[in-house]
DNA sequence: AGCACGCCGACT
DNA sequence: GTCGGCGTGCTC
């Protein structure tokens, strides 16, 4: 009898690999569960194992795996059904799905290493230049690594060259597989065993006369083991016995202490919880009944509480409660809005039963993650995450918390899986039978839609905490302010007038510009040139600060020019601004007051961003300048004024959800302003001051809002009445992605006539030396969903045969919005 | 996705 | 002549 694993690998090919193992392995081998195999000629793999049988492949012989990684499964059974659910939902690989789940450190990486053979009788003479090199080096290390030898012979391709050595019987190749993570040991000492007898160490005491360094730190070592039983470190005692890690180190050698490790947690947090918990005000505490009792039937409930309404005190009871039952708890948060403030908060109240999972935590402090989750331990009862925290191996899941529901980051675009963590967490709850809560200021139309439906629960909260009025919002006609010239630079006299104000109140002031950047356009004033990305079809930014253009699609940055590239003149002025023009204007209108810009430019590096929220929650800010990021759950006491440069760009976005993210944006960047008794005050300047959405941006009327959007969403057959899928089509031959395109576009409209539209370029055709050409299918209620996807699916395969595309990459994003 | 294999231009 | 460019096809 022979024994077959399938498996899946972390690759975008939706087909399941088989290998063969062995009596033994197949008995020990479970779903979910590593194995190191083979991939085509040199890549070795982490594979998963899907299943394990003994059906022989009919065309082809199996492989034999490498080897086993894993002691247990590192999967769990849910864990591969919900990758299932997101390959066919998403229309991806589950090899996607996979490599988008685990952990980095979970894949495996293989490198080429090349190893000399002992062969002394190689000839010399024989060998090329570039091969001379290699052999000689290999004179003096036994083996080399491939970029190594990349280095040595200063070539690109070294893989013939490999390969002829080899050939020549001087070299061998071999893959040396490494898993990333590592656990973190720490070091302890103990006594001996030679000594455990009293009389032996108390002669070996009096030997030690000699050696005073090393009998100190063997007197520190009893008085630490005479206070407390716990273990003790290398690093402790060095420190106590004031001492160095040699003088520990001889005594290893002497065999009088003997040293140990122990694994060690890197996510730890030692505090217990500090803050009880707050009571909740009455209206908190009827949104927390209601929330309650939708739950009762199982309902996914909305929770629609205006900015500092205290929704936060509510999910805290929320998931007290939870965990108090022993189950765990998955916290969902824009990237973004993870900042330390919430995360320690959330630490009071819960200590360490608290974990964090996103994107800036190391691999291995992920890899712990992890670990706790699927060993339901206690310390990891609660997780507070980003988009990707839904992959986590949980078992036990009693509620699924998805904060500031309505942002659109918590859909993925790029690589596949193109899903969308809040949407893949409801499937999630349901495996689990864990309820769900969504909490927004703004909900996204959808949800809200789902509420009105009744298909969700919907519990409103219409307070701010402590009764704080909502801000003042009000309206600027830069229009008429530019007529009657009442504009400095990009501020109107109101806004500026309000700014005054506010400092001289010694308050702090918000300004949001939705452009980083100095300048979006550098224009010629006497052809009308303006420098544009060779990459992309965009203009190239100018950014002041650097003194030069760059590209914000693909990076591609230039000197600023002197003079223009057309016609030579140096008459080059800028067009549009953007949040650095902004912070250079601020500068020269309020010297006296510290002005901070916070935007992609200023927050890099891991700390970037905190660094500047820190500065201005401790004041040492007066003005904060931003971008979008400004709107992300940041909670600043002091700040009372808060000001839109400019609200057009957001409406005039092409997209049918433009309306929706302005209302979205506008009344969550207001929301940052009064957060204590004082109202505060929100300026927007526009040029279009009687826009619906503006109007019902400033009275506060998402009701109104919503029933507009609604009602356009109806009228022009868009989500939630219809679904959405985008086909783009990708290639850098421009010619090459219209023909694709319309091919697509053909086929697709045999099977789905008028519910085709496009192929359309997108308002930004090249990126990255790329066309993008898109096709927009639109599915009704009522047509299956399944049926219409395995039309398009097999559209696509039939596309993928055709020689003429071949290189026309087709990207399917389902529920792009 | 990688990566090898195979076929064409431009340079030591 | 070879090096290295990219198109093509396969991976258990």
């Amino acid at each position: 009898m022979s024994y077959f694993i399938n498996v899946i690998l972390p690759i975008p090919i939706t087909k399941e690999f088989t290998y063969q193992v062995n009596k033994d392995e197949a008995a020990f081998l479970q779903k979910g569960m590593r194995v190191a195999v083979q991939f085509g000629k040199t890549k070795v793999y982490a594979a998963l194992v899907s299943s394990v049988h003994n059906n022989p492949p009919e065309v082809y012989e199996a492989k034999e795996i490498e080897h086993i990684l894993d002691e247990a499964p590192i999967v769990t059974a849910h864990q591969l059904q919900l990758w299932q659910w997101m390959a066919d939902y998403y229309m991806c690989a589950v090899g996607e799905v996979m490599r988008a789940a685990l952990p980095s450190a979970f894949l495996l990486e293989s490198e080429t290493i090349v190893k000399r053979n002992n062969l002394d009788d190689a000839d010399e003479a024989d060998l090329k230049d570039d091969e001379f090199l290699v052999f000689e080096a290999l004179q003096h290390q036994s083996l080399l690594r491939i970029n190594e030898i990349i280095a040595i012979v200063g070539k690109k391709s070294v893989l013939p060259l490999i390969k002829r050595l080899i050939d020549k019987g001087i070299v061998t190749v071999e893959e040396e597989i490494y898993e990333q993570y590592k656990p973190k040991l720490i070091r302890y000492v103990k006594i001996h065993p030679n000594y455990k007898e009293e009389i032996a160490l108390r002669n070996l005491i009096d030997e030690m006369s000699r050696a005073p360094k090393q009998r100190e730190v063997l007197l520190r070592l009893f008085s630490l083991q005479a206070k407390s039983t716990k273990p003790v470190t290398v690093k402790e005692l060095t420190k106590v016995a004031n001492t160095t890690t040699s003088v520990i180190k001889s005594l290893i050698d002497k065999e009088v202490l003997e040293e140990y490790h122990l694994q060690k947690d890197r996510v730890e947090y030692s505090g217990e919880p500090n803050t009880s918990i707050k009571q909740l005000n009455s209206y908190q505490q009827q949104a927390f009944d209601e929330i309650k009792s939708h739950f009762e039937n199982d309902k996914v409930t909305l929770l629609h509480g205006v900015t500092s309404s205290g929704k936060t005190e509510i999910y805290v009871r929320l998931i007290k409660e939870v965990i108090e039952a022993g189950r765990q708890v998955l916290y969902l948060l824009p990237e973004i809005a993870l900042t330390t403030q919430l995360i320690t908060r959330l630490q009071s109240y819960f200590g360490d039963q608290l974990s964090v999972y996103h994107s800036k935590y190391s691999v291995n402090e992920r890899v712990e993650v992890w670990n706790n989750v699927k060993e339901d331990k206690n310390k990891a009862r609660v997780i507070i995450g980003a988009r990707s925290a839904i992959f986590l191996p949980f078992v036990n899941l009693g509620l699924v918390v998805i904060d500031e529901e309505h942002e659109s980051s918590y859909k993925q675009y790029d690589p596949a899986p193109r899903y969308h963590s809040r949407d893949t967490a409801i499937v999630l709850a349901n495996q689990h039978k864990a309820k769900v809560l969504l909490g927004s200021a703004t909900p996204s139309v959808e949800t809200y839609h789902n509420s009105v439906q009744n298909k969700f629960g919907l519990v409103s909260l219409t307070r701010r905490h402590g009764n704080v009025l909502m801000p003042d919002i009000n309206l600027i006609d830069i229009k008429e302010k530019y007529r009657k010239k009442q504009m400095t630079g990009h501020f109107s006299d109101t806004l500026l007038g309000a700014i005054e104000e506010v400092l001289k109140e010694g308050e702090q002031v918000m300004l949001f510009q939705n452009r980083r950047g100095y300048s979006p356009v550098v224009e010629c004033t006497t052809c009308g040139h303006s420098p544009q990305c060779p990459n992309c079809d965009v203009s190239l930014t100018y950014h002041n600060f650097k003194n030069q253009l760059r590209c914000h699609y693909c990076g591609h940055h230039i000197a600023m020019l002197l003079q223009c590239m057309a016609c030579g003149s140096a008459d080059l002025s800028t067009k549009g601004f953007g949040t650095e023009q902004i912070e250079k204007e601020l500068l020269a209108l309020f010297p006296d007051h510290s002005i901070g810009r916070m935007d992609q430019d200023t927050t890099r590096g891991k700390h970037g961003y905190e660094k500047i929220i820190d500065k201005f929650e401790q004041h040492q800010i007066d003005i904060l300048i931003g971008t979008q990021m400004l709107a992300k759950g940041l909670d600043f006491r002091n700040v009372s004024l808060v000001g839109v440069m400019n609200a057009d760009n957001l409406l005039n976005f092409p997209d049918f959800r433009a309306h929706e993210r302005s209302f979205q944006l506008l009344q969550q960047v207001s929301g940052r302003s009064g957060r204590t008794q004082k109202r505060g005050k929100v300026w927007i300047q526009t040029y279009n001051p009687y826009h619906q959405i503006l109007q019902q941006v400033t009275t506060y009327d998402y009701e109104g809002m919503y029933k507009d959007q609604i009602e356009e969403r109806r009228q022009y057959k868009y989500p939630p009445f219809y679904r959405l899928i985008k086909i783009t089509g990708r290639h850098k031959d421009y010619n090459k992605t219209i023909l694709a395109t319309n091919w697509v576009f053909t086929a697709l409209k045999n099977s789905f006539g008028d519910q085709v539209l496009g192929p359309e370029f997108p308002p930004i055709p090249r990126i990255r030396n790329q066309y993008n050409r898109n096709i927009l299918l639109k599915i009704p209620q009522g047509q299956s969903l399944q049926k219409t996807k395995a039309v398009v699916k097999k559209i696509e395969t039939t596309f993928s045969s055709i020689k003429d595309f071949s290189g026309v990459r087709l990207i399917i994003n389902v529920d792009f919005y």
